[in-house]
DNA sequence: TCATTATATTTATATATTACGATATACAAA
DNA sequence: TTTGTATATCGTAATATATAAATATAATGA
């Protein structure tokens, strides 16, 4: 049944990151928009910019999203593949 | 707006439950047998009883398991949908 | 250069979660 | 009853996570 205990935890890893209110709005709100920057975040959750920016910093390192510099804006996208699939399914209306 | 942040953090609230490796891997082994007892996890496991007892209570008080008692035994099995729904996806190998 | 804007990092503190031994409860059989 | 077995709950120390103010960095334009 535990040959793979490495699977449980990366599995596990992935789902804590996920697993807040903040950073599943964030992670939710650019899968719909295809990207957004951080400015636009904070209005959006009214959570102070070093509060949302630790939230991105966790989903960064996760390799959940990442961000692409323009000029002064950071644009943030998904790039895990899992996380597309998994999110609209946890939102899925029935 | 106050609808919104329900849905998050009652979202959040369920990847908490299951972003636990010991918990994953008891839903896992639930979904796959169909049922199991405590003492059988334990085995699997190699975490003392109440422990494994603790990760239970969690999953039956998020509603994603259910117990049923026969005799001393009691059999767990997983109730919640989406939760049968997002761990295949969650293991799936590519 | 300096000032401004957008974002990141550091630091401190508060809160939550985990693990596990000890103890309690539920049931069955003798 | 009493004993043995399966499971649940309690107490609590160790660890992890969340928050936000203060500070730092990076880019741009005057």
């Amino acid at each position: 049944m535990d040959n793979d205990f490495n699977k449980y935890n990366e599995a596990a890893e992935m789902l804590k990151i996920l697993a807040h209110p903040v950073r599943l709005c964030i992670v939710k709100g650019l899968l719909e928009n295809g990207g957004c920057n951080v400015s636009h975040m904070q209005e959006c959750l009214g959570a102070p910019q070093s509060t949302i920016s630790q939230h991105l910093q966790k989903l960064r390192s996760a390799g959940i999203v990442t961000g692409s510099r323009n000029g002064l804006e950071i644009k943030y996208t998904v790039i895990d593949e899992r996380v597309k699939v998994l999110l609209p399914i946890l939102f899925n209306k029935r």
